[in-house]
DNA sequence: CATGCCTTTACGGGAAACAGTAAGGAAGTA
DNA sequence: TACTTCCTTACTGTTTCCCGTAAAGGCATG
């Protein structure tokens, strides 16, 4: 089993939560935080000592409090790790079920287990840290029934970027010469309508504003 | 201090955490529960053997599982308990910070206190058990500023039915159309397109489709 | 090479939104 | 009453969105 781990959510409660499962796998050398900046640097210095962590445990979303962080959210800080540290496996326990931000973090990002919080939160935490530890990719049931059967709702990242600027107030137009300048393939007017009728479609929307009402419900953007 | 409390998330950790809080308070006789529902009946239940709770804690968002549900999240259950048991002394207990959403559970539902999750949370919620005991209001900290600093940025509930219906895709003619129905007063497209620009105009939107996600992203829809 | 399929792009017409001006009416004040 | 002020409403362009059609390009298959 894993010896030396570290875990990081903003809200004590979620913290002990996972301190519980850890204590249950017989994990005893835990370090818990409660800031992205403080994560990064138990992890920095761990691996300076030449006892780096095998395992990272952390949370998306943090409260901005008064202390000035570099790092914003789990996301930032995941993507600098997964880079200077490939070693560390690195574990997502986070309320959000939004698949394509699962996917962007699988894929691209290399987590390898996604939990998410929830009535059985813990113990797909307890299966998540075995299997991870077996080194397979865990990924909790809700979640992956959605990734493997919506996987290909046919949002793409273009997509979400489109509606992305749509709900910044730019018009058509302007997207499409955002899309032109940066050498963005579809980047005509016309494809661009033609995306977000389609869009619209999908989501049986009235009109754009409805649409953005319903993705940002939705949680896309 | 309180007698009999029970306390609703769906989330383990945070039960066993408000749990911890409670226990600290000396409360002993204490109730937890992870469905709305399942506060519903036991809130239900506990009034009809003349032996009513005095005090419910419950978070807003619930996920959804394999269990019907009533109630989707905690907002939905308090507006009825606020009518059905005005006694009972309601606290939520929530990540949610969003202005508007605090301001109608305090005006409309009525609710004794607003506990924001984070990293003192738990402190907080202490501190407000002991208030709203105490008869006072509470509001967690950072909610609490904002809640007197914004509190009267002119926006009235007309607007809010504008955008919300905005919001939901229907035209500025239909919205004309609607409120003639109503018998509502200012219902010419005229004053509607006026009133949606001024809304534009105090939160710097470019256009309806960014104000829409501005007023999402605020919690005023 | 030809064919069919799909995506991107272009164009045009009608609807809605956006912007500005002006007329009408209610309420308050001198 | 006369005047101001604010709100509602009406009217008129201009822009953007919405929707359909169609042409041009890529790409695989026969």
């Amino acid at each position: 089993m894993f010896k030396k781990v570290i875990v990081s959510d903003d809200l004590t409660s979620i913290n002990l939560g996972m301190l519980t499962v850890l204590d249950g796998l017989q994990i005893s050398n835990v370090t818990s935080v409660q800031y992205c900046d403080d994560a990064h640097l138990r992890i920095q210095k761990a691996a300076q000592d030449g006892e780096p962590f095998e395992l990272f445990i952390t949370d998306l979303s943090f409260k901005k409090d008064h202390r000035e962080q570099k790092y914003q959210g789990g996301e930032d800080l995941i993507q600098e790790l997964h880079l200077k540290y490939p070693d560390l496996k690195i574990m997502v326990y986070s309320i959000e079920d939004r698949i394509q931000a699962v996917k962007r973090l699988l894929n691209e990002f290399g987590i390898k287990g996604y939990v998410c919080k929830g009535r059985r939160g813990l113990i797909d935490l307890h299966k998540g840290i075995l299997a991870v530890h077996n080194d397979e990719i865990y990924v909790s049931d809700g979640v992956a029934q959605a990734l493997h059967k919506k996987a290909n709702l046919e949002i793409d990242d273009y997509d979400i970027l489109l509606l992305k600027h749509v709900s910044l107030g730019m018009s058509q137009d302007q997207i499409s010469q955002l899309c032109k300048d940066k050498n963005m393939s579809p980047n005509s007017l016309s494809s661009i309508e033609k995306r977000l009728n389609k869009l619209r479609i999908q989501f049986k929307a009235k009109n754009a504003i409805h649409l953005v009402a319903i993705v940002k419900d939705l949680g896309l953007i």
